[in-house]
DNA sequence: CATTAAATTGAGACATAGTCGCATTAAAAG
DNA sequence: CTTTTAATGCGACTATGTCTCAATTTAATG
């Protein structure tokens, strides 16, 4: 189904499904967790495939734009995303000693954003919110 | 009193309080709004100032560890900062077409973070909050 | 199926942000 | 003033990502 929504995207733009987007899309589909561009072209390397690096880089705007990625979070001078699949939208903790994510998500803040973007007559989009510290196991 | 601050820090760090940290230190307190490092450092030279590129890159972590400057927003692969002097904490709207970023701040926010950390038995320390969509204007 | 126009691709050059090693210089302690 | 230690500038280097362009693929059309 998420390849479905791909080829609508693609053709609502006037683009072409081509072979190589739909190898990435699939390695992107059978990762679990947060991935990185860099990454996600070594492993499509090392499985055999002729992908070439800027054909991954270019294909994950049009993943994003379409909504079957996002991206989340930007730490180290690199972007991560990570599938939307059936996942709802959460956020992240990041342990700063062990790196550890935690990905949590609460109704009230949703709720509570949109009322400040009201307030300042802005129109939310999405968001990113990363939470920096110490994860239980850490703090000790 | 910053500089008293970052004085204080560099002393119990065993490092030396130099020329040229004192000198970024000064643009940056005579800056106002957001500024990246790259820019930070042109400015200077602009101005005269002999201080090196390097120099500047190996500043910014002492002040932030020394909580003079906190790390803003993470866009376009750079990093920008602002300078925390009087500013009270405070989370950013970004308008993804005219790029104007809106200052908020929420207690009830910051108060949920905090149930949300406890929750996951996280030790917050700092957090990064961005809201990005279209501005009043933008959005019309 | 063949033709064709438009989009996509890979390769590698290029760009940008930031880091590092090392010889030289400056700070501060005695 | 001397000594020790840290900081500096320079430029090479790394990492992440973007761009150009010739060659290829796609998909629409006949
Ligand atoms: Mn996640
Ligand atoms: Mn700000
Ligand atoms: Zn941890
Ligand atoms: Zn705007």
């Amino acid at each position: 189904m998420e390849r479905q929504k791909f080829k609508e995207y693609v053709a609502t733009k006037g683009l072409k499904l081509t072979k190589k987007r739909d190898d990435i899309l699939d390695e992107i589909l059978t990762t679990e967790g947060h991935f990185d561009p860099e990454e996600l072209f070594i492993r499509m390397k090392t499985k055999g495939s002729k992908v070439s690096r800027a054909s991954v880089y270019r294909t994950i705007p049009l993943l994003l734009e379409c909504g079957l990625i996002e991206e989340v979070e930007r730490i180290d001078k690199h972007a991560h995303y990570e599938k939307v699949l059936g996942k709802q939208h959460h956020d992240h903790m990041i342990c700063m000693k062990c790196g550890k994510v935690i990905e949590f998500f609460s109704p009230t803040l949703e709720m509570l954003q949109s009322e400040l973007c009201q307030k300042e007559s802005f129109t939310g989009i999405r968001h990113n919110l990363e939470i920096l510290g110490y994860c239980g196991r850490c703090s000790k």
